[in-house]
RNA sequence: GGGCGCGUAGCUCAGCGGGAGAGCGCCCGCUUCACACGCGGGAGGUCGCUGGUUCGAUCCCAGCCGCGCCCACCA
């Protein structure tokens, strides 16, 4: 073993003898209780990146955790296929080779995307080997798997089956880009400098007068249909029910009033264009006016618009502005700043217009989700997050599910000429309706989060009924980043329930989000993005996952190599501890026989850490767990412990020897759940194992003969020393307080900081004096925290009589 | 505009009703036979501001200031 502990090469070699050897596979129906992670899939091009490297790290620490208390663990992962994502990627590098989408077509499209995929695809697995994610690998699915193609149609079929899922003409976010609608949560917003028009529109019967609208879309005006203003708004009291007209198209529209007009906002007075607005859609649809469209799928302007047919939205807006200019309706234009919405994916502004589609509703659907949130059937961690979850589904709008893009799950629904249509799992030989045989598949594919929401039960093989669905479902645990819960979470629980009759997971882990160094989100665009290979590289995995670990708190926490290089010398020093014992120790077998009494202590602080861990790990609290294995190795095994029976090791002493060893299995047990690699590694050099630690059991807290009777009213480790009658190598503080306790005489030659700690405890008498002596402390204070200050007082005063001052 | 959260040592963060903490950084001293990725010592904080509750507040409540994230159809 050498002085200096280096994880490159070592986890390696564990990560893949672990896996070679079996250790990670997950077999069902041992009888043992579960324990079961579905991870999220990552997408099939992704690279793994900071948030992957934290799940990973809180999953894996628990599923160890498991795997050592005897759980039948099931950590579980694979790929999703990503629909505009990956779409998104291999057009990108179609571009780069000179070709394009359109040029190849969609059937060659879709066999381009599968190549690429074999060729860059499914490599982030592997990343997640290299963070030693025991995951059972041979499990590993994807999203268009035959298999789960099979799942996705048949939740389709049975939503639809159940009138929960149809086709409806409504205004949409459509990517003019992609060619695709996109739902609300596929967009992103950027705030734009831009012009606020205000127009006037006449009066038919009153021209030189008239209401005067603010558009930031005076391209629009030709699709206009009526003009509203807020009820009883006094300013439009005179205009209301009358006739004006629509410049540059000339139509007559009719003035009336809706409450969705916001009357703070430009002149009170909106041009209602149901065919390119959201909510004019919904004042359309409320008054019956008609749907007219005068942009085009393209973003461009349609045949609809006449002679501006062909433009550009910007061209015709400046034509549109030229003319109303010329007749004096255009009442002025003011710099306006606002947010627009743009495709996630390509940044393309998107184009609101009215598309049929198919939709998902969610009134029936998400209610025994709901009842399952309310009875905390599934837990959220932090609590915080699960109002949200609420929130949020409480709100749900209906679900576009179709997605104009090539990659993906095509939809089951298949159109006679009549235009019947037929949804069946797999191709039907004829229109049900009609018996046609002629019938073509919808070209339509399904929103990336439709299969997505079968993930924790789709990847046990339903809708079969196998071993793994019987022994695994419902799972354990789900752990993810809190903009996912809208789009993943509440659709896996409603998706759950509706076809399996159960929550797929009780707990629900909203992990931190890791800022960069600066305070910036973390993007690969932004430039802010943090390589956690990179990190494993520098520093090694364990010290990875115990940084990471460390930094999880109850806020949006930045990143701090610090935390990462902790861990690093975390590893450094139980490798070295463990060199010191491994080579005093001779032929001695690990056993407790723990006989002096500084053995006997450190046994009660292994217990009182393992109590933490144990405690901390429960409650998915990893920064005070990680915190508390740190101090347990530095402070109590190395700089007391160790140094305590150094003398003893070195004289041959066999049971201080066989002890160390079994102290020193005993700490790496605790420690392998968040550092697998290095306990893994000093583990294989202990004699007399017979498993591989990874599989070893939990240990059990030793409870040694009234440990905590023993050392509970002990202080300072010092006396476990004087106690121990043993005379350790200790320098400076330690010497200090060991003179001062075993050794009064001598440490009064060392007057100065005897002193110092004597006016400290007289300090801390008056203090304690004081508060027992306030009649209304003793009585209002709880009971318990006078008691606790009484013992303090009494503790203090032997302290100060030990000083001998 | 709504929701959640945060402002504690130079930095990153714990603590959340009775002693102001950790890691890193900084200063001083140590080539002590496990570890210089080490050991020992030390400096450094009116715990954002103002009120309130309490015998007592970094911790609870209210307001204010500053910051972050999520959500939202202000044309």
């Amino acid at each position: 073993m050498e002085p200096l502990y280096k994880p490159q090469g070592v986890e390696e070699r564990w990560q893949r003898t672990w896996e070679d050897e079996g250790l990670y596979n997950a077999e069902p129906g041992s009888g043992r209780e579960t324990f079961v992670v579905a991870h999220p899939p990552p997408n099939v091009t992704g690279a793994l990146h900071t948030g992957h490297a934290l799940q990973i790290s809180l999953a894996d620490a628990l599923v160890r955790w498991h795997r050592m208390r005897n759980f039948e663990t099931a950590f579980l992962t694979g790929y999703d296929h990503a629909g505009i994502s990956t779409q998104n990627a291999v057009e990108k590098h179609l571009v780069e080779q000179g070709t394009s989408r359109e040029e190849v077509g969609r059937e060659r499209f879709v066999e381009i995307v599968w190549d690429w995929l074999h060729e860059y695809g499914r490599t982030i697995t592997a990343q997640f080997r290299r963070l030693g994610a025991s995951m059972d690998y041979r499990r590993e699915r994807f999203t268009m798997d035959d298999a789960y193609i099979r799942a996705v149609m048949r939740f389709f079929v049975h939503l639809y089956r159940k009138g929960w899922i149809y086709r409806a003409n409504r205004i949409i976010n459509w990517c003019p880009h992609h060619q695709t609608s996109l739902s609300d949560l596929e967009l992103v917003h950027e705030e734009v400098d831009d012009a606020l028009t205000y127009i006037r529109y006449p009066f038919v019967d009153e021209p030189e007068s008239g209401v005067t609208i603010a558009t930031a879309r005076p391209a629009t005006i030709l699709a206009d249909v009526a003009v509203a203003v807020g009820p009883g708004d006094e300013r439009w009291s005179d205009a209301v029910g009358r006739e004006v007209v629509v410049p540059f198209v000339e139509r007559i529209v009719r003035v009336i009033e809706d409450e969705r007009v916001d009357p703070e906002f430009g002149t009170g007075a909106l041009k209602v264009t149901p065919g390119h607005d959201p909510l004019d859609f919904e004042i359309g649809r409320a008054h019956e006016l008609p749907e007219l469209t005068v942009i085009g799928p393209d973003g461009r302007m349609n045949e609809d618009a006449g002679e501006l047919a062909g433009l550009t939205q910007a061209e015709a807006e400046e034509r549109i502005l030229a003319w109303l200019k010329e007749r004096g309706l255009l009442v002025k234009r003011e710099a306006y700043r606002h947010s627009i919405a743009l495709c996630e994916r390509c940044k393309s502004r998107i184009e609101p217009l009215i598309s049929l589609q198919w939709w998902c509703a969610m009134d029936e659907l998400k209610q025994p989700a709901l009842a399952a949130l309310r009875d905390r059937r599934v837990t959220y961690h932090p609590p915080s997050q699960h109002r949200y979850a609420i929130d949020s589904l409480e709100n749900a709008p209906d679900w576009n599910i179709s997605r104009q893009i090539w990659w993906g799950h095509q939809l089951p629904v298949w159109q006679c000429p009549d235009g019947h249509l037929t949804v069946e799992e797999t191709e039907p030989g004829a229109c049900a309706e009609c018996g046609s045989t002629e019938l073509t598949r919808s070209e339509d594919v399904l929103d990336t989060w439709f299969s997505s929401a079968l993930w924790p039960f789709a990847i046990l093989g339903w809708p079969d009924e196998t071993p793994e669905l019987e022994a695994w479902y419902p799972g354990s645990l789900n752990t993810t980043a809190r903009e996912i819960i809208r789009l993943w979470e509440n659709r896996m629980i409603f998706s759950g329930l509706e076809l399996l009759g159960e929550i797929p997971f009780s707990d629900v882990i909203i992990h931190t989000t890791v800022l960069a160094a600066d305070g910036r989100r973390m993007s690969k665009s932004l430039g802010t993005g943090l390589d956690p290979l990179e990190l494993i590289d520098r520093h090694g995995a364990d010290a990875t996952r115990y940084g990471l670990l460390k930094l999880t708190s109850s806020q949006d926490v930045r990143f701090s190599e610090g935390a990462i290089e902790e861990g690093r010398k975390l590893a450094n020093k139980l490798w070295n501890v463990s060199r010191l014992i491994l080579t005093n120790v001779g032929d001695a077998r690990p056993e407790q026989r723990p006989s002096a009494l500084e053995e006997r202590w450190i046994a009660w602080r292994l217990d009182q850490a393992q109590a933490q861990v144990d405690e901390q790990f429960a409650a998915f609290d990893f920064a005070p767990a990680t915190s508390a294995l740190y101090h347990v190795t530095f402070d109590d095994f190395c700089d007391w412990y160790a140094e305590a029976i150094k003398p003893r090791l070195y004289d041959g002493d066999e049971d201080a020897q066989a002890t160390a060893l079994a102290n020193l299995e005993r700490l790496l047990k605790l420690l392998h759940p968040v550092l697998p690699h290095v306990t893994e590694e000093i583990w294989s050099h202990l004699p007399a194992r017979e498993t591989r630690l990874i599989v070893a059991p939990w240990p059990e807290p030793l409870g040694v003969a009234d440990a905590g009777a023993e050392f509970e009213p002990i202080q300072t480790a010092a006396e476990v020393f004087r106690r121990a009658g043993v005379r350790p190598q200790l320098q400076g503080e330690q010497q200090r307080i060991f003179d001062a306790v075993v050794r009064p005489d001598r440490a009064k030659a060392d007057g100065g900081n005897v002193e110092a700690e004597a006016a400290r405890l007289r300090g801390e008498i008056a203090r304690a004096e004081g508060m027992l002596g306030n009649e209304r402390f003793v009585a209002n204070a709880p009971g318990d925290v006078v008691e606790a200050e009484r013992e303090k007082l009494e503790r203090y005063k032997r302290e100060l009589d030990a000083l001998g001052v």
